[in-house]
Order: structure tokens, then C-alpha cells, then sequence
DNA sequence: TTTATATGTAATTAAAATTGTTACAGTTTA
DNA sequence: TAAACTGTAACAATTTTAATTACATATAAA
């Protein structure tokens, strides 16, 4: 039995990412403002408890620096240049994948008894180029487009 | 309003990639033989009504044949050197994204208002990437491993 | 010093998507 | 004609994410 491969191998897509860019990319259009979770949430309209979670992880990453209490909120703690969507990427997803199947296969059978670890290798090489790709690009050149 | 754009946006990772590479690689191994949507099943450890569905995928994109009745079955259609795994990737994949944030954004921040085209930017064009890798891989080679 | 406002976080509920199951009609072989 | 299999549809169960509620804590300003 090995409920823990599970765990990690039924991954459904979340949010989290794309909130996280959001957030970054509001932060840095106000780069001298602490601004509220709840102004960050009305402009991606989700609840601000997400939000604060969100921050909750860009600040163990030290990309922002809150502040408590009255006329609080967040801001940048880094330069727009100096943050790629790579480390974004990194701090909101695990893996990129094209999914597993959920349970584990029959390890009596050779297909199901290697499938994951091909799976896993292909992945692997999938998630190289992804990084690569987004390690290019910087938070300013997203945040220019809009 | 705009419920219509969520139903694309927010997307689960199934397992029909791994599930569909799975079968066409058993298949491969058996080239002569017609199997049974329960022996597939077998090896994954799932449904085998599932596994059916995916062939139904599969024979839609001409990939395998099957055969109805008594000691019936599905074997392949085409050679394991001219089904790479891109072909399987478009036939079970939308598109790969790192998420969007569940909620229409707010149109009335210049922010919410183009994220979402950003993201879809920014993913069309990791989707080209993974398109050329997965397309150098042939199902045989996948295969070979096993 | 008190009030208002905001973060930080835990716990619970709701919603959304996938997977599993059941059922059964249709097909083919022996 | 019986057995075994495909092909689907419909529904239940499971799993994961998102929303909500609640409240302790912190800070600014009146």
C-alpha cells in the first residue's frame, strides 16, 4: 500500500498562481502604497481570506512586507526586475503535470508497474522547459502590459 | 457577465493524459491481440468503464479499433512510430495552464480587466513549448522503456 | 485611552470537478 | 441460445478548491 504517492499525485489546478500574479502585479502598479487585502480582492473578486493566504506566502518567499492594523496592507519587499514568473511559479506550483492516474496500477503488471516513474521523467522534462521559459520573463515585463 | 469564460478557465487535472497513454501503451505491447476493457482496467487499477471512455476517445482519433462481442476488444490502429506524444497530448488536453483565479476579475481595474488575456498569453506560449517536446517523442519510444 | 480598521489564521461550509458504480442495450462468438 | 464484451447514460461518491465565519492581535488616529 502507498496511500502517500496519492497525495502528491492527484493535483488539481488551483488558483493560486494566477492570484499570486495578480497580486504582484497590483502591488507594483502601487509601489509606494500599502494596499488592503480587500482592494486586492475586489480587483480579482474572490474572498480576502485567499488573498491573505496568498501573501501569507509571498512573505515566507520575502517578496512583500505587510503591515498590521489600522491603514495596513501589503507592498513589494523586492524590485519589479528583480522577481521572474519562474520564482512565482516555484512558490505556487509543485509540478506541472498532465495528471496521473489516481489510483496506484498493478504492480504485477510491467506497464503498471513503471508507468509513473515514465510519467514522472517526461514531467520532469516538460517542467525544465516551462522554467526556463518563465525564468526570462520578469515581473516588470508582465506587469508593462497593463 | 460572462459565466461562460469560467467554464473554460478553471480546469482539473484528470487523468485521461496518463490513463490514454497508459492503454495505447499496453496495446503496443500486445500488437496482435484484441484486449479487453477489463484487462486494461486491470493494469490501472481503475474502472473499466472509464478505460471504455477513453477509448471511445481514442477510436474518435482513429488511434486504435475496436471489436463488440464475445472476445472482443481494442488493439491499434496505426504504427507506435507514427503516434507521438503530442497526438496524445492534443487529444486529451484542452491546453496546460498554471490556473486562473475562479472569479470573472473586475473589469473596472485595469488590472482585472486584461489578466486574463495575459495569462492566456503567457500559457499559449508555454503550450508551444511542450507541443515541440512532447512531438520529438514517439509512442514507440515512450514504449521502449518498459 | 478608546475606537476603527486591518492582518493572520483556524475551522467549517459550499461548490466544482473527477472518478466510481450501476444498469442495460447492442454485438459477436461458440 | 448463452456467454462475454463493447458502448453509453445516469447517478453516487470522492476529492479538491474556494468561500465564509469567527476571532485574536496589531496599529493608527481621534
Amino acid at each position: 500500500m502507498s496511500y502517500i504517492c496519492n497525495i502528491f499525485y492527484y493535483s488539481m489546478i488551483s488558483g493560486k498562481f494566477a492570484i499570486t500574479l495578480h497580486i504582484l502585479t497590483l502591488l507594483s502598479k502601487f509601489p509606494d502604497e500599502y494596499l488592503s487585502s480587500e482592494f486586492l480582492a475586489g480587483s480579482m473578486n474572490i474572498n480576502p481570506v485567499l488573498v491573505r493566504k496568498e501573501i501569507a506566502n509571498l512573505k515566507k518567499h520575502n517578496m512583500v512586507e505587510s503591515r498590521e492594523g489600522k491603514n495596513g496592507g501589503t507592498r513589494l519587499a523586492k524590485s519589479v526586475k528583480d522577481i521572474t514568473l519562474d520564482d512565482i511559479f516555484k512558490m505556487t506550483f509543485q509540478k506541472v503535470s498532465l495528471g496521473y492516474a489516481k489510483n496506484d496500477p498493478n504492480p504485477a503488471c510491467p506497464v503498471g508497474k513503471k508507468i509513473n516513474q515514465n510519467l514522472d521523467a517526461l514531467y520532469d522534462g516538460i517542467n525544465i522547459k516551462i522554467s526556463a521559459q518563465l525564468k526570462d520573463i520578469s515581473l516588470m515585463e508582465f506587469t508593462d502590459k497593463f
